[in-house]
RNA sequence: GCAGUCGUAGCUCAGUUGGAUAGAGCAUCGGUCUACGGAACCGAGGGUCGCAGGUUCGAAUCCUGCCGACUGCACCA
């Protein structure tokens, strides 16, 4: 049974003074007390505020902080207690909470951040949601690796979680695709030409747009892009024809897309595979676009919604506070997207029961997911409070947003192996021959490359995952994947020198007795206190959607492992027999922490940089 | 116009179910440099938390107004 120490010792000091303001303000204290790790630098590892209870008991706070003091410091793992300013402040014992953290952390997988809070619970998380006519952008980057940590974070707090990618293989973008690959690209190949096969498709595309800029600049200067596609453009034309053709099954048509289709896909699969993304669902949209329609019918029985003039199936707004109308079925019969967000919750309602849908989809669906969970809560109210948009803030680059159509855009692929190109240059120039390197064995490239890798991946993971999910930030690629400070590689980079202690320890203290309520130094105090805080982040991330907590956590321990490390009076190897076994368990706990850490955020750890 | 999000150090960002003297990284400056791996460590400077009111023991956090930025407001997806 795993438990979270942190929590269990502070339960534990509050006791005695929950029981002393409960005898003083019968029969109403309003809530346990909040103790927690104070707000204020300096002000110990425990406070209280005492203002709450001041007109209940009749008392300043300053005089109940007092009086609470001296209750607390009666606790063994209370080694100090001081009254300010009404707040009650409280020094561990760091000897005794070393002696019970230090085994724990090294068996227990609470320390891991795993619980069991969330155990008979039915997650499904939806993210990536590419479209088949170009590659994953930095923007898919972004939405994959929040979604890839979410789910880990959730099954981390013992959910049954279902990942699902919708993919979007129909519509007009994928029949620009295929128009240009009849014009002028018939009977070439990705294989052939030996271009990643999801390029090949986004190269269609590019040919696509360029081929209408110019008809576009020939025909109609100055005529509204839009219009002039839809209404009098000759590839416009042809374009709605393809996916005229499409919706009636037209063999030959489909044989084209499953074939561009097939393409973006295999292209896909080896961005995911080296993003470590992984999905236990793969739905299309050509295979859920029809879903829905029943519904409306269904609804609008119910009054839910109306048949307009024109004959749409409408709803009404201000049922959900908002202004106006929101059709949900064309006057012609045929189904919007929301019809078929609509269908597609329900059937996998139906299907898993969930207890939770999360949808991971950028902020500029902000509006549409508000009005689609108020039509669902309406259709289906036993899905209030299940749905939930995890929105997230667009990348923007240094001279404004990201516009695939105009191919400004920062491709996924490239980025990898840019990064991968950065980290491998590092490696090699800190793996020369030298005291660390032995001239005779020079390391071969391909371990500098499996470590430049994970330096590279991890570093972009990190990166992306640091920033709260809301926040837009602009990625400036000189500086922005730092190797240096709160970064990727910087965990990465304590994780392996707490293992070249252990290396260099080899066997020697293993039959030393630790004596753990030795680890008294303030870095041995910090870098316990990261260690015992980890299980309680990784709950709040989980329950706000914020892996930017788990960073965070992640890197506090880092932290404080690297000033552990770095001061003279913590050394390992130099001390005293148990002493030296009690600091190697304290590594081992740290690395153990930061392991787990790293793998929620989606970071292979690697032994040696 | 309406709605939503946001405005915190030179830069990039945390912190908002109300708690003390508002934090981190980068950058700048100064140290560590006979070392359990310098992709590191220690220290310093740097803030009217957009502006103005309000609520109270206490406000970056809650309320109102204003200024500024972004995104939405399709029978597109």
């Amino acid at each position: 049974m795993p438990k979270n120490l942190h929590a269990e010792i502070i339960a534990d000091i509050a006791a005695p003074l929950n029981a002393w303001l409960a005898e003083r303000t019968l029969p109403d204290l309003p809530a346990p007390v909040a103790l927690g790790p104070p707000t204020r630098e300096g002000a110990g590892d425990l406070a209280l505020p005492c203002h709450p209870y001041a007109r209940l008991l009749r008392l300043s706070p300053q005089a109940i902080a007092t009086s609470l003091a001296e209750v607390a410091l009666a606790h063994p793992l209370v080694s100090s207690v001081e009254a300010v300013q009404g707040f009650l402040n409280l020094r561990f014992d760091w000897g005794a909470i070393a002696t019970r953290a230090v085994p724990w952390a090294l068996t227990d997988d609470a320390a891991l951040g795993r619980s069991d809070l969330w155990v008979g619970r039915k997650i499904l998380v939806e993210y990536c949601s590419p479209n088949t006519n170009k590659p994953l952008h930095l923007g898919h980057a972004r939405n994959m690796i929040l979604g890839a940590t979410i789910a880990a974070l959730f099954r981390a707090m013992g959910a049954d979680v279902r990942r699902i990618n919708l993919i979007n293989d129909r519509g007009v973008h994928i029949c620009k695709s295929m128009l240009a690959y009849q014009r002028w690209g018939e009977g070439v190949d990705p294989v052939a030409i030996g271009r990643k096969s999801d390029h090949f498709v986004g190269d269609l595309y590019v040919r696509f747009e360029k081929a209408f800029q110019a008809e576009y600049a020939e025909n109609a200067p100055g005529e509204d892009k839009d219009v002039y596609f839809n209404e009098r453009s000759e590839l416009g034309r042809a374009t709605r024809d393809l996916l005229q053709a499409w919706e009636r099954g037209d063999a030959l048509v489909h044989a084209l897309w499953s074939r561009l289709n097939g393409w973006c896909e295999l292209g896909f699969d080896a961005t995911f595979a080296r993003l470590g993304i992984g999905f236990e669902q793969v739905d299309r949209e050509s295979k859920t676009y029809l879903l829905g329609k029943d519904l409306i019918a269904e609804g609008l029985e119910r009054g839910v919604f109306e048949r307009d003039p024109t004959g749409a199936i409408t709803f009404d707004l201000e049922r959900i506070g908002l202004v106006g109308k929101k059709a949900v079925l064309r006057s012609d019969g045929t189904s919007v997207y929301t019809t078929q967000d609509l269908g597609t919750a329900v059937k996998r309602l139906d299907e898993h029961a969930f207890d939770r849908m999360v949808y991971v989809v950028g902020n500029e669906q902000d509006h549409h997911f508000h009005v689609l969970f108020g039509i669902l809560r309406h259709l289906r109210p036993e899905l209030v409070n299940r749905l939930y948009h995890l929105s997230y803030g667009m990348v923007e680059l240094p001279d404004g947003k990201m516009k695939s159509r105009e191919g400004k855009v920062v491709d996924a692929d490239q980025l990898m192996d840019e990064l991968h190109e950065i980290a491998f240059a590092a490696a090699q120039a800190r793996n020369l021959p030298g005291p660390e390197v032995d001239a005779a064995a020079p390391l071969d490239e391909a371990e500098l490359h499996r470590r430049a890798e994970a330096i590279a991946i991890g570093g972009l993971k990190f990166f992306l995952l640091k920033f709260g999910p809301a926040t837009t930030f602009v990625f400036d690629k000189e500086r922005s994947i730092s190797i240096e400070g709160e970064s990727g590689a910087y965990c990465q980079y304590a994780y392996a020198r707490a293992g070249s202690i252990l290396r260099k320890l080899g066997t020697a203290a293993d039959f030393d007795a630790p004596e753990y309520d030795r680890l008294t130094t303030a870095q041995e105090q910090d870098l316990l206190s990261a260690i015992l805080l980890f299980p309680g982040c990784i709950i709040v991330a989980a329950t706000e959607d914020k892996p930017n907590i788990l960073t965070k956590a992640v890197f506090d321990v880092a932290r404080a492992f690297a000033a552990f490390f770095n001061h003279p009076d913590c050394r390992v190897l130099g001390a005293p027999p148990g002493l030296r076994r009690a600091r190697a368990d304290l590594v081992r706990a740290a690395r153990r922490v930061l392991c787990a850490g790293m793998e929620l955020c989606g970071m292979t750890p690697i032994e040696e940089m």
